[in-house]
DNA sequence: TCTGAAAGTATAGGCGA
DNA sequence: TCGCCTATACTTTCAGA
């Protein structure tokens, strides 16, 4: 995981926000060939520093318009987190879990299609044994939902002179 | 935004899996032509039910491997809440801005390289006019990210019979 | 729906640090 | 050895019939 130098930097910041981008064109941006391109991705995604290409789906349109966080808090019995967690990863309207500082153990997103449904959603996530209480924030409205995003820095075109 | 119908679920299902599927791969997979299924996948992206394509980076790899929660409060005058949304956006650590039921009034999602970089970021956003008062919750680890899927449902060619 | 031209991608072989 | 190059063969896309 060394530090990405400025092509790759220009690489990522182009792919996250244009993922079908060609490859052909990626290498007229940054002013090499096109294998070399490919190598450099090839590369990118061995590392892990891209772990996937995806469309983006509008969560209205597909069921998911309706999101909430939810705070965990479960007994610290060993073993408990592995059941937790597996439990929670079946659950597909959980896209997100992570382990927070501060009183609550976890902090997870879920994303159903209504009310009713993060209603039932909540019934098996409370039922899994582990857990002994939560404790929801509905979303009423999502402002802003954006991807990580990469500085590529100066144009490479830039890179020289121009003091 | 009618709902899908069968064809476009698997057409999603497959390119929020891997967004650089080629549009032949997926003729094969729905059994249409090329040009039948192009021109789902542009009036998907004209109908607003794809929003994009992108790579997918590795947040730790790019100098965004902290993550925090924060709660906002904001005073009701007309006129703060524009105002403190333009701010947010314009600071790109803010990934995500939610409003939200209950006493405070947004729920945003930052991420930095470092929590030297998380307090700047704080500091900043305390610094916005409106803004009364915030309740952070850092992540000490991530254990779930996953995007919105799509059920593709039974797959195409069990459609008929198999009763 | 088909088809040929254009665009894009993969692979092989070679060069220089 | 590694990263990049050129050249070429192959695949995919797209527009017109």
């Amino acid at each position: 995981m060394q530090p990405l130098d400025r092509v790759n930097r220009v690489l990522l910041a182009e792919l996250s926000r244009d993922g079908r981008k060609t490859v052909r064109a990626l290498a007229a941006l940054v002013g090499l060939s096109e294998p070399a391109v490919r190598d450099r991705l090839d590369k990118l995604s061995r590392d892990g520093v891209v772990t996937g290409y995806r469309a983006v789906v509008e969560p209205r349109a597909v069921g998911a318009g309706t999101a909430a966080f939810v705070a965990l808090r479960f007994s610290p019995e060993p073993g408990a987190r592995a059941a937790v967690n597996t439990a929670l990863e079946h659950e597909a309207c959980v896209l997100e879990i992570h382990e927070v500082a501060g009183e609550d153990c976890y902090l997870i997103k879920v994303r159903v299609g209504t009310t009713g449904e993060l209603a039932d959603a909540l019934d098996r996530i409370r039922a899994i044994p582990a857990i002994s209480h939560t404790n929801s924030t509905v979303v009423l409205r999502t402002i802003l939902e954006r991807p990580v995003t990469v500085q590529s820095g100066r144009p490479i075109d830039e890179q020289v002179g121009n003091s």
